[in-house]
DNA sequence: ATATATGCTTGTATAATACAAATATATAAT
DNA sequence: ATTATATATTTGTATTATACAAGCATATAT
């Protein structure tokens, strides 16, 4: 039954976890930031190369017309390009600018900064054990 | 630099999972279960027992007005009772009832179980060692 | 050449949220 | 005691993220 009360605290820190991390996220964005959705979509395009909205959609898991009105919110940003697919006119391939990628990276070293202060007391083991042990667990998710 | 690796994986994978999380809880409440901020405020009340609707919003980090109808949702499914404090009648006290206890179970057994099955393989040390990290991370998010 | 499928956008509805105003009660100041 | 101020909650209103459905443009198959 030990393994069950792990299991309860593993559930009981991440939904709390979830909480606090989404209120943290809407009151940044008040300063003026990346919301958690541009974020995710700027940090996939950076890192992956340019990708069409279903692509995005799926890979987030949200409504392809939901992904459709962000990736216009960016573009009238200025923060990603949309050129049209040359070997398929209906697909419009969304690409990172120059000043998305600034963008993005200001707002990765803020959330650094927080989760490097956050964990500042931890050793380097620790760490990078939570690292693999969360990698893990997301792995697991997929199924 | 090692040391800021652990960290940005570490907020990578924390990232993705809220991303995931969220999908997840709005998939589930379609097929009939409570949404996360239902299933935070019970948890909390059957813990902790009573409490008013100013410190549920103060420990969720919500607006009053939203933890109002939060609770005035829960009280039209009956899953919560709302009484007047006696020493302060402006106060509504919010108390989870018999069947707001037993929603709170079956949703938890069923968060329990998604969890336990992602986490299947891992060792009982592992699920023991994750849980702590977890926790403290959150006990560090506090400040 | 026409019908069907695909990728995206736009229209519309819903739900969670915040902020502001209103209401009820409590406490403090004169 | 009466009046002013503070506090707890509710209700009105606006915003935002989302999904689903309809529409449009382009591709593919018959």
């Amino acid at each position: 039954m030990n393994n069950k009360n792990a299991v309860e605290r593993i559930e009981y820190e991440l939904t709390t976890f979830i909480r606090r991390a989404v209120y943290i996220d809407n009151s940044e964005n008040k300063i003026g930031n990346l919301e958690r959705a541009s974020y995710l979509i700027l940090r996939q395009l950076d890192e992956f190369g340019p990708a069409r909205v279903k692509e995005l959609a799926e890979s987030f898991k949200l409504d392809i017309s939901t992904l459709s009105r962000q990736a216009g919110a960016l573009g009238g940003k200025g923060l990603i390009e949309r050129s049209s697919d040359p070997s398929d006119g209906r697909v419009s391939l969304l690409t990172i600018t120059e000043l998305g990628r600034e963008k993005l990276k200001a707002d990765k070293k803020m959330r650094l900064a927080r989760y490097q202060n956050m964990l500042e007391t931890w050793t380097s083991d620790e760490k990078e054990l939570f690292g693999e042990l969360l990698e893990r667990m997301n792995k697991a998710f997929f199924d």
